[in-house]
DNA sequence: AATAATTTTTAGCTTTGCCTAAAATAAAAC
DNA sequence: GTTTTATTTTAGGCAAAGCTAAAAATTATT
């Protein structure tokens, strides 16, 4: 596997979380690295050349198996990296995101797998998101997202995308830890925003809040 | 302190590495570095504007009380990030230099913080090399480099400078490892390189290879 | 189907950081 | 104290990545 930019790393991992292995719009890219549009055309034109995505001029572009592969290597290190973080330095789950978005494009194999064998072959992160063995393949994931049960249910928090710093920082004002139990008290006909129910209280959670927090029926 | 980019870190920790506080020139910056002279002279001309070195045209760069900060810290973290890797990992203390080089630039001064007290507050790294503080402050070095010793004296390896990948691949082919003892046999007038003697025998090292190599009289 | 609105692309500019070749300066040699 | 040699700087180019503004293509609206 070359060697690529941190740039064009960037690029394939926003790809892979906005699309998976479908196409994603220069909109939705641009959006999600935080650029223009204009920036997008050429950046994907330069992974095109390099066989990492497919371009169809304004239709939108899609990873290649290699792209694929690369941006699992990259979620791969992204978690084990925050593995480290979490369980050896003490630091938070909710606050090792940038770091380990730093330590993501650090290039070596062999450290990675050092580092997997040093922190006990995890195969889920402190977010309980799962981590991409070394061929690609995805352990199983936990958990629905909180819109798919239904009024009444009662749930435990078991996983949360690692969706951004102020997707952390929201989930922390709002005291929402992995392990929480609540019952789901309303679903929101207008806007899919969901009620949660606990001892203390009751609160609402946005549509986008609920598609990254996953739970299981307890 | 502010954020700067890769080539910036490395132009600061060649500078320190090459003159540490004392001015140097272009020529030997461009080589250690590995770029033309006309690069080092714009470079440096951009570090002079963050207040980091000063530059007096066509007589040499030198860092200020900032760059030398910076160097230091630039130091501490590669050095953290090999006790790391050597430590916690089981890489070899020969095979860790290029990728301390990448792990160096990872900012976050929780990070090194936590690293240093996970590693127990070494003071010293896997070349026993000192590890700077976080204040800057240097703990004691050990020994002296093998030039200095006169012929006839016992004497132990203790410490070898991180001075890159060709230098350890030289002492690995030379099977000469920290701990080794050797007796100094004779001293070349003509090129200052030294004959180390032991029970298996022989053999001549370089003035330059000398001068990376510490050594305490045993 | 024609026009309006949106999205995407092209064109041209900026900065970082490297390059080569030519000009300028400093150091060494005669 | 010139002249030659070596070093350093300037000038002009190139690639990666970003930007703005204008043009082109697509999608939506009437």
């Amino acid at each position: 596997m070359k060697t690529h930019t941190e740039s064009e790393e960037n690029y394939i991992k926003a790809l892979y979380h906005i699309g998976g292995e479908q196409p994603v719009s220069n909109g939705d890219l641009a959006q999600r690295i935080g650029a223009k549009g204009s920036s997008v055309t050429q950046a994907v034109k330069r992974l095109g050349q390099k066989e990492l995505v497919n371009v169809v001029p304004y239709k939108g572009v899609q990873l290649t198996p290699q792209g694929i592969r690369l941006a699992k290597s990259i979620l791969r290190k992204h978690r084990l990296w925050e593995t480290f973080l979490v369980d050896k330095l003490g630091f938070g789950w909710d606050e090792v995101h940038p770091l380990a978005e730093q330590l993501e494009h650090i290039q070596s194999e062999e450290l990675v797998d050092r580092l997997f064998q040093f922190l006990g072959s995890p195969k889920h992160d402190p977010h309980s998101d799962p981590i991409p063995e070394r061929d690609g393949q995805m352990p199983p994931v936990l958990g629905q997202p909180i819109g798919a049960f239904s009024s009444g249910a009662e749930i435990r928090i078991v996983r949360v995308e690692d969706a951004g710093t102020e997707f952390f920082d929201q989930l922390e004002t709002m005291n929402i830890n992995l392990g929480n139990t609540y019952e789901i008290r309303a679903i929101s006909a207008f806007d899919s925003s969901v009620e949660l129910g606990s001892s203390t209280g009751s609160f609402w959670l946005s549509q986008s809040m609920c598609a990254n927090i996953y739970a299981i029926q307890s």
